[in-house]
DNA sequence: CTGAAAGCGCTTACAG
DNA sequence: CTGAAAGCGCTTACAG
């Protein structure tokens, strides 16, 4: 049996005061004599207090403001749809308490757009915010913003380890690199290459992307059991001629390839070119459940993908900031989320 | 924006009654005019009312009791250590909210005990039930019991389809098998034979092991490249002595087995054999974190480990019982979670 | 600078 | 059978 939970009301019996008093103090709301104020934090210190969250739910109805700051899903870039369903499930089971969810997008090849929607953010006066930090210098500068003003955010997808993020939530990067890794290693033949493929459209996806590679190919030394060459290469854009011209000239000068690994979410682009030459005995493993992709998965031609359940970060990040902004919960500051090995048979469980 | 909720004030004052009226009526409190009542419950109706959860919560302070039924725990029994961690960070969860969680526990072997502890169940008073219904029969009666006296239950593990329950959540087992299967394909020569163990202690996991061993082997004819015979033995016990015997007998007839898939959840056991005989290359699939699993998955003896996500099972079964007593939320029936796939690079992000 | 009072929406005990 | 009132713990506006 707990303690029973002090209340204001035995704050202020103890400091001979009245709750108004009381609550003042307790809300910084100024306007009390410092003895005073110093009486009742002792007391309240004493008592352990804390506020009863419900009792205050049922009294405020200020709804909370919660915006997302995400990269906006278009045809082709389909990785950020299952964002949204992960907030908007989170404010569904908050239910009776009052959140508001305002979801800002910006264009994902263009800091600019992300600067102003920065500010639109602002405007809106979050209480707390949800953030894809895809460009580093712009990130860092609104993250500073937010914390002078005290506006807690979480990260998801990525992390500025230089800000003061409330939380991240997200994949471990290198190391879901690694598992990729590891399975490549299981499915193909000792003696075959392995080719890595960073389909990256734009640049700020560099460092995630060298990230994954390094933790792929991290595998294969220390544990893996292939011996065949780990190649490595990018395509600058995603357009089917510049695949096909980039992906000839591999296969042309390396024709044991056993393996594809590709970094970003569009094993599928890479995927219609192994259709179209036809070459069955290439394991493809790739990222993330875009619909092609798992339409590849079931026919076949992709063995793997690797899951990081980007509605469950964004899930999470509603619920975290929630229980803070609340009741000051303190969240665990690194979340890694676990490294989802998906296929065929398993997919319809992540849908 | 929705419209703003009715309260029961708004009722009372629509009916020409005073609150305490209505709140008789919506609790169905007897010791109201007929006609009043149902004039009451149509305006409720007409203004769609459901009460306000928070100021409920305000008033009564009554505890919410959640009991578990459980097998225990045992040194010989592993998998069923997780469960309990779900429950409790529900609860932790739920904090401000007022939930008690009993857990009782009965022996895994043994109907009458099960029986038993059922009756210590029913006198703990619950508003609802966490159950794993291992005794089939026993279950079923006891569920009759609970379905009279209005107690919501929650199925995890398995479930009874010929009982009331609210809700089940875990594992599709016959699909987790074909996963299984799937992985046992992907990682053994065609050539090789595949071997399907049963270790099942107790009888009762017959249906449980049967319903895995068939999703298991409707893999291959379907979709598989494997073409080397499928073996299926159970054993009685799990004696080192009883497994080598079997293992022997079977190795013997059949040497050229490539791969073992284990129904249950102590494939470490038949990881021990086999490192004694120190067949290198045969890839074990087995189900469950237990400790010595993982150790067997890190030490690259057992390649796969099919995790089904214990703590989950039981923490939403917490909070779907919470959700439906406390705002009368309906869950989905059914809820199948992943099929997780696990291997020694991504088991740190499932402990 | 401080206290007393009203009220959030519901539940409960009491008076009639 | 029905109504009026008190109170859960907090917040807020007002009076002094």
């Amino acid at each position: 049996m707990p303690p029973k939970k002090a209340r204001i009301k035995d704050i202020a019996l103890l400091a001979g005061v009245s709750i108004g008093t009381v609550d003042r103090v307790l809300h910084e709301r100024g306007e009390v004599a410092e003895r005073t104020r110093e009486k009742v934090m002792r007391i309240a210190r004493e008592l352990d207090y804390s506020p009863n969250f419900i009792a205050r739910a049922l009294k405020t109805s200020k709804r909370l403001n919660i915006v997302s700051l995400l990269p906006e899903a278009t045809e082709d870039n389909l990785f950020w749809i299952r964002h949204p369903q992960g907030m908007e499930r989170a404010v569904n089971e908050l239910e009776p308490f009052p959140v508001n969810l305002i979801q800002v997008t910006f264009d994902l090849l263009d800091e600019n757009d992300f600067q102003k929607k920065t500010i639109k953010v602002l405007n809106l006066h979050p209480d707390g915010i949800i953030l894809a930090p895809i460009f580093k210098t712009e990130s860092i500068s609104f993250c500073e913003k937010l914390t002078k003003r005290k506006i807690p955010f979480v990260f998801v997808d990525g992390f500025i380890k230089e800000t003061k993020f409330l939380a991240y939530i997200g994949e471990d990067i290198f190391h879901s690199g690694r598992v990729a890794g590891q399975l490549a290693d299981m499915i193909t033949p000792a003696g075959k290459d392995i080719l890595v493929v960073n389909l990256a459209r734009n640049i700020q996806n560099v460092h995630h992307l060298n990230n994954r590679t390094q933790g792929f190919l991290s595998y294969f030394p220390e544990s893996g059991k292939n011996r065949g060459n780990k190649l490595n290469i990018s395509i600058p854009n995603t357009e089917p001629e510049t695949i096909k011209t980039e992906m000839d000239r591999v296969f042309t000068q390396n024709p044991e390839i056993g393996a594809i690994f590709i970094t970003g979410s569009k094993s599928y682009k890479i995927a219609d070119y192994i259709t179209n030459k036809g070459l069955k005995s290439v394991n493809i493993i790739g990222y993330d459940l875009l619909e092609k992709n798992i339409a590849y998965l079931k026919s076949g031609i992709i063995k793997f993908l690797i899951g990081q359940r980007p509605e469950e970060q964004t899930y999470q990040g509603v619920k975290k900031l929630f229980e803070f902004l609340t009741q000051s919960k303190i969240p665990e500051r690194i979340e890694y989320l676990p490294v989802d090995v998906v296929t065929s048979e398993n997919v319809k469980f992540f849908l």
